[in-house]
DNA sequence: TTCAGGATGTACT
DNA sequence: GTACATCCTGAAC
């Protein structure tokens, strides 16, 4: 199975929020394969960025894995209640991170179905099936993702990204016309200068451009 | 369809 | 004690 290796994760850290798009992110789960396609990221910068958890070069127990080896998650709680997901990126010593936002489901959606309102996917309201996994909390939550996936490799087989479903043995769905949006991140609002910063990206339909900023 | 309000735990000051 | 990279529900429009 072809993935996303640690070299994808060396670069810069908001071209690679960028290139995130598009991806593919799998989660085993006994045996059977989540995946959704993802579809907004934010990158967070410790050496420059004041929304960083480890601006500034801090460091703690919670922010020592965004100084470690790139490849590698960071999952946190917040609001007491919620997950989000992080990628490591950028050499040792360099604290940063891309934030998965949100994605498309492609595959396992039953399963997730289940994680995220406790009934299939029959049973969904409308409301339910808008808001799939369109938040950082409610992908963790679809995907199981919780601290005791953080510091994970995700270059190993339990969670890891990839180009293509076809890696997984799974059929590349169709895609309609889309295009990338930047803009300033989201709920920083304490951040300072860098509450500004466009580091935000998100894929847009074509056909139902509903930019939200 | 939009909005306000509450739920809730952890890290850090 | 305070702030926090959020989500859900239900009420009003």
């Amino acid at each position: 199975m072809a993935r996303l290796d640690r070299e994808f994760y060396l670069g810069d850290t908001v071209q690679i929020a960028r290139n995130l798009l598009g991806k593919y992110l799998v989660r085993m789960l006994h045996g059977e394969a989540l995946v959704c396609r993802i579809t907004e990221t934010e990158a967070y910068i410790g050496r420059c960025d004041k929304a960083c958890h480890a601006y500034n070069y801090r460091r703690t127990p919670r922010t020592e894995v965004l100084f470690g080896e790139s490849g590698h998650a960071y999952v946190y709680l917040i609001y007491g209640m919620h997950h989000c997901l992080n990628l490591v990126t950028e050499p040792e010593g360099e604290p940063a991170a891309v934030l998965l936002r949100g994605g498309e489901a492609i595959s396992g959606i039953e399963t997730i179905s289940r994680l995220r309102f406790g009934k299939s996917c029959a049973e969904l309201t409308a409301s339910q099936r808008k808001n799939f996994l369109n938040g950082p909390g409610k992908l963790c939550k679809g995907l199981f993702i919780t601290s005791a996936e953080n510091t994970m490799d995700l270059t190993g087989d339990t969670l890891f990204l990839c180009d293509c479903p076809a890696d997984v043995g799974l059929p590349c769905p169709t895609l309609s016309p889309e295009r990338i949006v930047a803009g300033p991140r989201v709920g920083i609002d304490y951040a300072e200068e860098a509450r500004d910063f466009p580091w935000r990206f998100q894929l847009i339909k074509e056909e139902n451009p509903h930019a939200s900023f």
